[in-house]
DNA sequence: CGGTTCGTTGAGGCCCATCAATCTATGTGG
DNA sequence: CCACATAGATTGATGGGCCTCAACGAACCG
């Protein structure tokens, strides 16, 4: 083991840089943002399907994505899994760990990803001090909470069809930043996975992707979607994406013009 | 009029006793709780099954249940509802309109119900200056949080016998503050709202009723609710109290002993 | 080239929705 | 005190959306 040639001066403190730069901690000003840089550990890759967190395990971090998407989810005894939570680039995966201990889910990154884990002390300390930060982290949780309250209706209320156009409609929004604005966006989920977001089996998320696609609203192809009648699919799903908060409201541009 | 006669001096700025002692804001210290309280405006009486809020309404208050029940709604064209929260005594209804103006969704009060409106600025104000206040606002979030994704879990994956019975165990802790130890609760609930909150129809609601009735572990008689052997419920429902982050966990105990 | 993962297709069945009617309880006015 | 209205609970019959089971196809990879 050579590793100890390397170490500098024990006082150095040099961390390797991390940025929140296209994180949701952008909002912040760069003085806070880079204090919250230096309380976070070094960033660091996970392998595609595998867990950053196991169901039942208990963490003292926050897991931010720099890079790829994630999901927090719950199983059932028989096995069953449902998600109830999809983060992309950007997004916070365990924001209640700041005061629970204990997740009572996982988060399982979908593709290849890059985690920055920040100790949740450090940015209780950070909050307490700013008050941009603790708004910022309110903000985040009051966002997640309008979410999964939208999930509720699709999953208590609507069809399979609505509920797959509403999660498109849904994810066309919030990656609009990450977006290469040709209208369309990389979904890294397999259609088990997708069952699972919409409480769905694999077998009728198949079918139902075959009906939006005879409908001209949908076209998924190599983990590709394209949505090339956006106001259509949004009727069916009776999407309004009010309860994103996202500041701008993409408008809803017909067929890429 | 005779109220003049008992004002003092007018700077003692005396408003209709507002407490908050018996809310989720119990747990602040007496004088953060106090300026909150002063910060409310007077308690009011809303009638049975009336809207706090409407849909699509505007808001810059917190409405905080002093006392009955009241729950988070929203609609589709069809008309069809679909309940995202409940609200027992103590909650607080909108958490979200201290940072977004516009709710996305309706508050409707069960049973006769009274609320206290706290304007948002105030609230903010006091959480700027209390840390211990935005902690406990940021608590609350995540606790709705926590919530909401089990409710996920249950609309999605749960049969329509498991969701009535996690609600039920839900219920059976959230209201163990106001509960009077009978082992029973008051669930002011129709089973249309019931079937409103579980993603089911009134119908079902009923039949699902029964079967669990038959079961021995429910009885359901004039709005009160048994549970006989909740830990035959808890387990069909496979129901574990964690995300409540209740304190303290309440104990299994079969048939009141 | 065999193995694995993911997507696709078909046949059959069940859970829950739908529609409709009846029953009960409560309240209201004549 | 009774006729009537209304809200909520209950029951039955029927149907459909989605699940289940099973098999096959396609893409990728060591």
């Amino acid at each position: 083991m050579l590793d100890g040639l390397f170490q500098s001066a024990p006082s150095a403190r040099v961390r390797p840089s991390v940025s929140l730069e296209r994180t949701q901690f952008a909002a912040l000003p760069d003085e806070e943002r880079r204090e919250l840089e230096s309380a976070a550990m070094p960033a660091y890759d996970v392998r595609s399907n595998t867990d950053v967190l196991r169901e039942g395990d208990t963490t003292d971090q926050l897991y931010v994505m720099v890079e790829g998407w994630a999901c927090r989810y719950k199983t059932m005894r028989d096995g069953s899994r449902q998600i109830i939570g999809l983060m992309v680039p950007g997004d916070v995966a365990n924001l209640d760990a700041l005061l629970f201990g204990r997740p009572g889910y996982g988060v399982r990154v979908f593709g290849a990803a890059r985690v920055v884990a920040i100790p949740c002390d450090g940015v209780l300390a950070l909050a307490e001090r700013h008050g941009r930060i603790a708004k910022l982290l309110m903000r985040m949780a009051l966002v997640e909470n309008g979410i999964l309250g939208q999930w509720a209706l699709c999953l208590g209320r609507q069809s399979a069809q609505q509920r797959l156009a509403h999660l498109l409609c849904e994810l066309d929004i919030r990656l609009a930043d990450a977006e290469d604005g040709a209208g369309g966006f990389v979904l890294p989920l397999t259609q088990e996975q997708l069952a699972d977001t919409l409480g769905l089996t694999p077998v009728h998320v198949n079918r139902t992707i075959q009906q939006l696609r005879a409908l001209g609203m949908v076209v998924i192809s190599n983990r590709t979607v394209t949505l090339p009648d956006l106001p259509a699919l949004r009727n069916m799903a009776e999407f309004t994406p009010g309860y994103l908060h996202t500041g701008r409201a993409k408008p809803d541009r017909a067929r890429t013009d």
